[in-house]
DNA sequence: AAACTCGGCAACCGCCCCTGG
DNA sequence: TCCAGGGGCGGTTGCCGAGTT
């Protein structure tokens, strides 16, 4: 909803990404992986930026993204580890499960900045931190936050960590709305917008699977996912039912292995 | 009801790090 | 060891909606 779609001198789109545009992208990177963010746009038929696609990616279209209503626990632990790690917003994040870099750094100067302000000039007010200091000295910094950032928790594609509801996630939401629920945040209600297809999309949303109840539909509809589902990324090439089989767009490119493009397979 | 202000947050920018040649 | 390319990160911008005047 923020910025007005624009674009740079070299025909590159910036602003807001547009339901078509997460449909491409989330299309592309479901059936192809993000094997080269600069060069993904071009195969995927979109005029962005890698960097570009690869942040809509990672803040928005990526699967088990939680977004707003922030949990009391939440918040202590963005507390206690901004006190220890200052603004390494990733590292933050990496331990607060479904939540991005940019979400929390965004949460972090419009709500608890202000209240931690306010809780120093009024030590009885109302505080989401523990009195007792000791909780926050005993809460153990995380190993995964000593290690180099090329490690985080973050994972965009198909590893040996990928959960069942990862994977789950990854199939085509958009064709199958009724799959993935909506985060009840009202703010984020007013910015539910339609694409042409009918398909309600809210960008703000991003594509959410977030209960039991509904990642056991996934798997009635679906069926079983095997484990090396991210090891076999043309698994919807073989697919008779389609289902593995992410929208296709006219203009969808792959990379070949003979360095030919080809069209969307099928 | 209109104008104005402010807060929230999606998105961009630029720098840094890592990796491979 | 150096260099280039790509990815990741944190800071910042700026639009939109909600609230206030």
């Amino acid at each position: 909803m923020v910025r007005t779609p624009c674009c740079d001198e070299r025909g590159m789109k910036k602003g807001t990404w547009t339901p078509e545009e997460d449909r491409k992208l989330i299309a592309y990177v479901t059936r192809y992986g993000c094997w080269n963010w600069r060069q993904l746009p071009k195969f995927a038929g979109l005029s962005r930026c890698g960097k570009s696609c690869r942040l809509r990616w990672l803040n928005y279209l990526r699967p088990n993204i939680k977004r707003g209503n922030y949990t009391t626990e939440e918040e202590e632990i963005i507390i206690t580890l901004h006190e220890k790690l200052g603004n390494k917003w990733s590292a933050i994040a990496a331990q607060l499960e479904g939540r991005t870099d940019n979400e929390v750094k965004n949460h972090w100067h419009t709500n608890l900045k202000k209240r931690l302000m306010m809780n120093k000039h009024k030590p009885s007010s109302v505080s989401i931190t523990h009195d007792d200091h000791h909780h926050h000295e005993e809460m153990e910094v995380p190993k995964s936050l000593d290690q180099p950032r090329s490690t985080a928790v973050t994972d965009d594609f198909g590893n040996a960590e990928t959960t069942v509801d990862d994977q789950i996630s990854q199939i085509d939401f958009l064709d199958y709305p009724e799959l993935w629920s909506p985060q009840p945040s009202s703010s984020e209600l007013s910015s539910m917008t339609s694409d042409t297809t009918g398909v309600a999309i809210t960008a703000a949303d991003g594509l959410v699977v977030e209960d039991n109840a509904t990642s056991a539909a996934m798997e009635t509809f679906f069926g079983d996912f095997s484990d090396n589902f991210w090891t076999e990324p043309f698994l919807a090439d073989n697919d008779p039912s389609g289902l593995y089989t992410p929208l296709m767009e006219p203009d969808f490119f792959y990379p070949s292995f003979d360095g030919d493009f080809l069209y969307g397979a099928t």
